[in-house]
DNA sequence: TTGTCGATTGAG
DNA sequence: TCAATCGACAAT
């Protein structure tokens, strides 16, 4: 089943459970390693506060207010990189990034660029480690996901399928929302961490009697 | 120009 | 529970 982009132009919020069991194929580095997407989260740009979009158009964000179906890649934490597949109409921003997947082919290229052996299921789960092993980076940004040229491709997408849903993971604004979106019973999923810390007041208890 | 914080991961 | 580590962005 192709992908046409008609399809990914639509809200994050309904590309997401679509992109579940969709392939996605790297061919950075001339390796290949191909994954099926199994936890993603819908981002709604300008709408959503958790999104980078949220406060109007950047450098870093500018892909997000273009074309579907580009990789938007950014830098988190000072080490880590995520990768994000763009959706909606040119002119809104909109994102689903891609928190975990299956290597479904190139695990031994997979492994090669894990610091660390992991099992085959834990080698992508996790948005930095999954787009660890696909090799992306910010350089990678705004490649065409649609184009078979493209070194980074989505070649097809999986049935549709029985999937689940619940809080997005590390966030502290718009937590409430239940925009993750994942396949039951994939050992892949990334477990679930709730936000970080909200701000202290000056008034914090010190657990002093 | 400076300071704060983050769509995470891995170790203790 | 916490450190690593640096780019983006808001506040000077």
């Amino acid at each position: 089943m192709s992908i046409d982009r008609e399809l990914l132009s639509r809200p994050a919020l309904q590309v997401a459970p679509v992109l579940l069991g969709a392939t996605l194929v790297s061919s950075i580095g001339g390796a290949e390693v191909a994954v099926r997407i199994t936890e993603v989260e819908a981002y709604e740009g300008t709408a959503d506060p958790a999104s980078h979009a949220f406060r109007g158009p950047t450098r870093r964000n500018a892909v997000m207010f273009g074309e579907a179906g580009r990789l938007y890649c950014y830098f988190i934490y000072g080490m880590h990189w995520c990768a994000n597949i763009t959706c909606a109409l040119p002119g809104t921003a909109a994102a689903v990034l891609l928190r975990a997947a299956q290597i479904e082919d190139g695990e031994p290229v997979a492994q090669a660029r894990t610091p660390n052996p992991l099992s085959r299921a834990k080698l992508a789960s996790g948005p930095a480690r999954l787009a660890r092993v696909l090799g992306l980076a910010g350089e990678h940004t705004g490649l065409d996901l649609l184009d078979a040229g493209s070194p980074v491709r989505l070649t097809e997408l999986g049935a549709p399928a029985d999937y689940r849903t619940g809080p997005r993971v590390g966030i502290t604004a718009a937590a409430e929302h239940p925009w993750r979106f994942w396949l039951p019973d994939e050992p892949s999923v990334s477990s679930y961490r709730p936000g970080g810390r909200k701000r202290v007041a000056a008034t914090r208890q010190t657990g002093a009697p």
